[in-house]
DNA sequence: ATCGTATCGTCTGATTCGGACCATGGGCGA
DNA sequence: TCGCCCATGGTCCGAATCAGACGATACGAT
């Protein structure tokens, strides 16, 4: 029951224990690398150990499996939920951060050949196209499924920055 | 001369200088606060930390002000020069991150109240709203001067990117 | 001269990071 | 029924990142 901040780390997986019931850390990792993964990536190591500190926190409570492994299990206590919803209903007031290292490249470009811009325009279109090809078929694949749906949502978002993004390079690779 | 990995921050530090010419850590804190930092923040102590690094590796060179504070003046070696070339003629396979708290909630509403992502929706609008005047006011100062021309591309991804998202919480709030 | 404040810089402890490495056990061939 | 392979599941570590408190210096205004 020992007290420290909650990270967005934290929360995915406060939040995802919360959406598919009790997990193991390796449930977690599985879930997290196919839904907010994609958007934001956690080293899979994070995922071992915030559930440990979440427990010793009182958000979580653990049982150990009887057979095979003995892994651990997570779930939520009403603590946890508590604090999910708390957060959830808090306001936002942070702007997102576009990590993207092919637009440091593009911004100092100056500083190399400037023929490494149609190269690096080719690749991202590559990449971009690539991506938006998994999130339609996710979309077609659980997109009809009620149970599903409100989750998918994001992925619209997704979907719109890849799309902004792809249509970026296109204009990139034609004027370079 | 040691050695040692080259990270995103070492070539937004090389690539700076590389722009602006000879920096103190501080002119690295400012330029890079109202350009690259826009889209990926660095922490500002990393920012004086960092060249100290590239120094031991050869890839930039000190200098000490005569007078006043006696500000160390860093500036690039050849190798500088070349590392920050040879990063930008390299293929980049990665995709970007985008880091979004709001997404996330998003993601997670189910497990709060649903009137959560109308107040969610609005606040984005806003500060999606803002950044675009930031960067649109930016184009309108810099975008004509030949100098800079090259360096505001970027910018144009950042606008669209600031678009799409946008208009995804604009229909949300008109959804919820 | 001294004071206030914008400029400039350092430090710290906690967290995050990637990735190498280790362990388990269920299924399959012999 | 044995054993061994390898996908599954998990730990560990050193380095980089992080936020943000705190400290120092210069310089103009009084």
């Amino acid at each position: 029951m020992s007290s420290g901040r909650l990270s967005t780390t934290s929360y995915v997986v406060l939040g995802t224990i919360g959406l598919r019931g009790p997990s193991t850390p390796y449930d977690l990792k599985r879930a997290v690398g196919h839904s907010v993964g994609y958007f934001w990536s956690f080293p899979h190591a994070q995922l071992y150990s915030e559930p440990e500190r979440l427990e010793r926190m009182g958000l979580l409570e653990v049982e150990t499996e009887q057979t095979g492994r003995r892994r651990k299990i997570y779930s939520l206590t009403d603590e946890g939920r508590e604090a999910v919803r708390a957060w959830l209903a808090a306001p936002t007031h942070e702007h997102f951060e576009m990590r993207d290292i092919a637009e440091m490249k593009l911004f100092f470009n100056e500083l190399g050949d400037s023929g490494n811009i149609v190269n690096l325009a080719r690749e991202q279109i590559k990449q971009h196209e690539e991506r938006i090809s998994v999130y339609e078929d996710m979309q077609r694949r659980f997109g009809s499924e009620p149970k599903y749906a409100r989750r998918m949502i994001p992925l619209r978002l997704g979907l719109e920055m890849e799309r902004a993004a792809l249509r970026f390079w296109s204009s990139i690779a034609e004027e370079f």
